[in-house]
RNA sequence: GCCGAAGUGGCGGAAUAGGCAGACGCACAGGACUUAAAAUCCUGAGAGGGCAACUUCGUGUGGGUUCAAGUCCCACCUUCGGUACCA
């Protein structure tokens, strides 16, 4: 009993699949309907996967095999998004090349997802730093620089000093850099950008038509932040110089007491008086070494100095002084803002602290306590007075435009994507520059390949590219021009793979266009949440831009999009090195079996929860199995009798389980399954149809034990990747009778077999016959209800 | 602070067009098989009370709607995730 060598077994299969290239999708067959199903591809890390990893990768892999049997042709395809910085600091470290380690790794990876059983077409496989690949991303990369989205100039970065290079927003939490928890500082350097917030717009609206779940629509649309409000322009008293600042409260405007605008802004240094110069020039040397961490530390107090100068208020020339502060931000707005300290708190705070006039515009609230930022009656504003917020809005704004002295605008949260990293292991950037002046590389230079370097290590804040000195200049025209010495940030090269899945070695465009046509959108796209903000807004920004020059068919890339959770340690903690908590997939497959592996990891709860790992639970999948296994190869309950019990439930499990993975609820499926397996062995008889189509609904959680029973049970040669999904006979679920549930005052006292359909009056003669036969306490029945082919319920005074 | 998700046995979790709470599994207990153990098979089980049929209490807390609430409404508490002075 029980010699189930899942060792032996799950080893021949991983070679017939291999051998007869089970998983080969051929792209070009357009007989059947496309389904193309995608995990969010993984750097490859020198540690390889942990048991997190593969709980995505099983969803996909489940869903692509159902699609499979169902009709479908499938892609699921997966690469790796290789250009990173482990690899780079791994060759700092050990003096080994990147591109060694990378390709180690990746080996390693694809070792560990065959072990797992994984269905992937391998002859589809990408890596983002192979240069027939980048060689692509650099030519769209040339596309977004001549169409003037990306561009080269002097901006506002995030600064990581202890990793020598500049990071998006996105690779930073919490004020430190992502990777290795490094401060960051705000710096101006000259830096390839890309112009997103013009997308922004578009971006949100795209979102619509998406089958997303509203969270991570929600969390997409709170990053791309849109705000609707005015700018106005403000006169520095007694000079030509003017602002403009930003508000969504121009409503507010006759209450404003003075205005604000960032350290960094551009007029400080000429509208700032004698008198105030030194103290300003301190205060902007404290703001620019401090950490974002330091700046947005949480409930600081709120710092500033006076310039000396004044602003006109537009609407009632009042002088408003000007001061700078870090609580106003230079990339969002206009980096600057009029202060109304009676209604926003921020504000308020502020004013308290310097002594300022805080002026009452809307009725309501307590002003000597906090701002009041809730609507009301307007008052002190003159032709605003009696109004409420929007209307006063809708008045001031046209009031403004009729004046020139502003307009409405909307503004977005969304800022430039930093386009360069001052690192060694990414794309380089196929630009020359002389001077000022930025030109592409042609085509037919592409791809531009990394030089080899003896030291990848960056010195002086120096990108490590430029120690290349040969690589570095190029003769142009008669002209020496020195290259673009910054790469790609790794989110580059993972805006556009699902694309090159379809069309993975095509060598004159990136993709051919009718095969994406037919292949995309993505129909079921999975991955962590924590992409969200960062991979999926580039994407689809890269996308969507593309889409509009006309060379990708489809507005959106990831038509469904589902966030798998997390698999927590043992302990109940993120798994990771360094908390020591990390299950290694290719000890549980040793142990029990990629099969149990795969059934535990669906099983252990909805794949959109965290849930921590428990290896108890691991035994009882694992003796799932192998009573499955019994029943094939050991038992004698299988022939070709009939037993209604079993069939009436075999045709339930095939419902549930075709509706559950559908919906990618894999643990109640294979509740269902068990249920089914129970029946069997209580009435120890299975017909030999229901027998070999019910290894078909698991075959796609566990592939290894049903190719096995497929191939050696039943005597098929293909393989059971090709079988047809089973369907069930609506007629079987059918009951003639059903147990109507009897209540008194809602609660259950019994039930009893009644015929299906009985009409209502009946259900409630029947009801009271009951009650006379089992009354409770003498009380007279109040009423009955009658819930047709459910329950009764007897409502008692 | 703001946005989002979630709180159900000893544990992982089922059940929402409102209708038998705790499916399925783990751990636990008992039995069968065995010289014995493991494995396997069968049975039991939310908690309290009763020999018992039975009975009371039970889905984070407090209210409410309803014949009927884990499910709907209001207020609150807790946990997790995201975000961070966004004017």
């Amino acid at each position: 009993m029980g010699n189930y060598n899942f060792r032996e077994i799950e080893e021949k299969w991983r070679h017939f699949w291999d051998e007869n290239n089970t998983y080969y999708t051929d792209v070009r067959d357009f007989s059947k309907p496309k389904y193309y199903i995608l995990d969010m591809f993984p750097y490859p890390s020198g540690q390889g996967l942990h048991v997190g990893h593969p709980r995505g990768y099983i969803t996909t892999d489940i869903v692509a095999r159902m699609k499979r049997m169902q009709g479908y042709n499938v892609l699921h395809p997966m690469g790796f998004d290789s250009f990173g910085l482990p690899a780079e600091q791994y060759a700092i470290k050990t003096g080994n090349s990147p591109i060694d380690f990378t390709y180690k790794n990746i080996d390693n990876y694809i070792r560990q997802m065959k072990l797992m059983g994984l269905g992937y077409d391998w002859s589809k496989k990408i890596a983002t730093c192979d240069p027939e690949y980048y060689k692509w991303t650099q030519w769209m990369f040339k596309q977004l620089f001549l169409d003037g989205y990306a561009k080269y100039e002097d901006c506002p970065v995030n600064w990581c000093e202890e990793l020598g290079t500049v990071l998006a927003n996105d690779e930073i939490i919490n004020g430190k850099s992502e990777r290795g928890g490094f401060p960051v500082v705000r710096k101006n350097m000259k830096q390839w950008v890309i112009n997103i917030p013009t997308y922004a717009e578009k971006l949100l609206e795209g979102l619509d038509e998406l089958d997303w779940t509203e969270q991570a629509k929600t969390t997409q649309r709170n990053w791309i932040g849109k705000s609707k409000g005015a700018n106005i322009t403000f006169e520095v008293s007694g000079t030509k110089e003017h602002f403009t600042v930003f508000t969504t409260r121009p409503d507010t405007l006759f209450g404003a007491t003075y205005c604000v605008l960032a350290p960094e802004h551009k007029l400080i240094d000429t509208i700032t008086t004698n008198e105030c110069k030194k103290a300003v020039e301190e205060y902007k040397k404290i703001c620019l070494t401090k950490s974002d961490l330091e700046r947005t530390e949480l409930n600081k107090e709120k710092t500033g100095v006076f310039t000396g100068a004044y602003a006109i208020n537009p609407v009632n020339q009042a002088k408003l002084p000007i001061y700078i502060s870090d609580y106003v931000i230079t990339t969002y707005g206009t980096g600057a803002i009029m202060s109304v300290p009676a209604h926003d708190q921020r504000d308020y705070e502020f004013a308290k602290k310097f002594n300022l006039d805080i002026i009452p515009v809307i009725e309501g609230g307590d002003i000597s306590v906090q701002a009041y930022e809730a609507d009301g009656k307007h008052i002190n504003s003159d032709f605003l007075n009696g109004l409420d917020k929007q209307e006063a809005i809708n008045v001031m704004c046209k009031y403004l435009e009729d004046h020139n002295l502003g307009k409405a605008t909307t503004s977005y949260k969304l800022r430039n994507w930093i386009f360069a990293r001052q690192r060694y292991w990414g794309e380089p950037v196929p630009i020359l520059h002389n001077g000022d002046e930025c030109i592409a590389l042609e085509d037919e230079e592409l791809p531009l390949e990394l030089p080899k370097l003896k030291d990848f290590k960056a010195t002086n804040g120096q990108a490590p590219l430029e120690s290349a000195e040969e690589w570095k200049y190029v003769n142009r025209n008669g002209k020496t021009y020195k290259r673009e010495t910054s790469t790609m940030p790794s989110s580059a090269g993972s805006c556009w793979y699902y694309m090159r899945y379809i069309d993975p070695h095509n060598d004159d465009t990136f993709a051919d266009y009718e095969l994406m046509k037919h292949w995309l959108p993505v129909d079921l796209y999975v991955g962590g949440s924590e992409h969200l903000t960062g991979h999926l807004i580039y994407s689809r920004f890269w996308n969507r831009y593309f889409y509009d020059k006309g060379l990708v068919p489809h507005k959106e890339p990831f038509k469904k999009l589902v966030n798998q959770g997390l698999i927590l340690g043992p302990n109940g903690e993120k798994m990771s090195k360094s908390k020591g908590n990390v299950i290694n997939p290719d000890d549980i497959i040793a142990e029990y079996g990629a099969d149990t592996l795969r059934l535990y990891e669906m099983f252990i709860g909805p794949i959109t929860d965290t849930a921590p790992w428990d290896t108890s639970n691991i035994e009882g999948v694992k003796r799932f199995i192998d009573r499955i296994y019994r029943l094939y190869f050991e038992l004698d309950y299988i022939n070709d009798k009939q037993n209604d019990a079993v069939t009436k439930v075999y045709h339930e499990t095939v419902k549930k389980v075709t509706e559950n993975f559908e919906k990618l609820e894999f643990n109640t499926a294979i509740s269902q399954m068990m249920i089914f397996i129970n029946t069997v062995y209580k009435e120890k008889q299975l017909n030999n149809t229901l027998a070999e189509n019910f290894i078909k609904l698991i075959s796609p959680i566990c592939p290894f034990i049903a190719e096995e029973v497929w191939q050696q049970v039943f005597k098929h040669n293909e393989s059971i990747t090709t079988a047809k999904w089973p369907t069930y006979d609506e007629n079987m679920l059918k009951n003639d009778t059903f147990e109507l549930v009897i209540s008194y005052n809602g609660k259950f006292i019994s039930k009893q077999a009644t015929p299906m359909n009985t009409s209502k009056e009946e259900l409630i003669k029947l009801a009271k016959d009951y009650y006379n036969a089992h009354p409770k306490d003498g009380k007279q029945i109040k009423n009955v209800i009658a819930v047709e082919n459910k329950l009764v319920n007897i409502v008692l005074e």
